[in-house]
DNA sequence: CTGTATCCTCCCCGATACTG
DNA sequence: CAGTATCGGGGAGGATACAG
């Protein structure tokens, strides 16, 4: 029925409810996740639809897609909206609470666009010295 | 000679150089870094030792403690310090970057701290729709 | 178009034991 | 005390095929 082990939460395992910065850091640190919830920040309060998601992710596949936004409209961050046409056509908005994140994301991605240059410099540098 | 795929960076799979923000997540989201650097900043300017962040991380295996700190430093956001005593001590710190990291990180324990339960709640709710 | 179902691979992480 | 070495499970995530 589930999809994969991201949809339903039976892990408990990196899932620690003592430690909510660990559960949210367990979502969001899955490997499509920021950059939906990015996508839908930038676009909203404009839907975006699967395909259109599924374009300006590049690498991203039609399961790894469908889990992430599952995972994200159970977790109450995202909204599904079907419309009844054939073939169907399924629109993602964020939710107040999934817009309430994308804050701190952000200042967790200007943090990265300014600093993860550092980051590979001190790996290149971990080599060189062997 | 590595210890885990944590402390080399042959992964190149989750690690998208075009996209820092995925590599960003891709090390503070491994299970015990983000423990590390708040206590780590927390505790700055003074260093901690290895068994005392280890008795502060409870549940953290010695192995996972000594990966999760060599990655650290190998990203140039923690340094080591040996005491060449008999035993050794090994005092941990962050550094600068490591400390500026601390603050984009502490906006999302806010958050987290803040709408995590809401977050469960959603889960609830999907569960009884199930 | 928007999913789901299967299969498969990789590697994170825990448990345990050993070293200087 | 502060690691390293080794083994093994389990889950994330990709490829592919199929369905409504």
């Amino acid at each position: 029925m589930e999809v994969t082990a991201l949809s339903d939460n039976t892990r408990g395992d990196l899932f620690d409810p003592a430690c909510p910065t660990r559960a949210l850091l367990d979502r969001v640190g899955s490997k499509w996740t920021s950059m939906a919830v990015k996508l839908l920040a930038e676009a909203a309060p404009q839907e975006i639809r699967f395909a259109e998601l599924r374009r300006r992710m590049p690498g991203v596949s039609q399961k790894m897609l469908a889990t992430t936004l599952r995972a994200l409209v159970r977790d109450g961050l995202a909204q599904r909206r079907v419309e009844p046409t054939v073939p169907p056509r399924v629109h993602y908005s964020l939710t107040p609470l999934g817009l309430s994140l994308d804050g701190p994301l952000a200042v967790l991605r200007a943090w990265a666009e300014e600093h993860m240059a550092e980051i590979d410099r001190a790996n290149r540098d971990a080599d060189a010295a062997g």
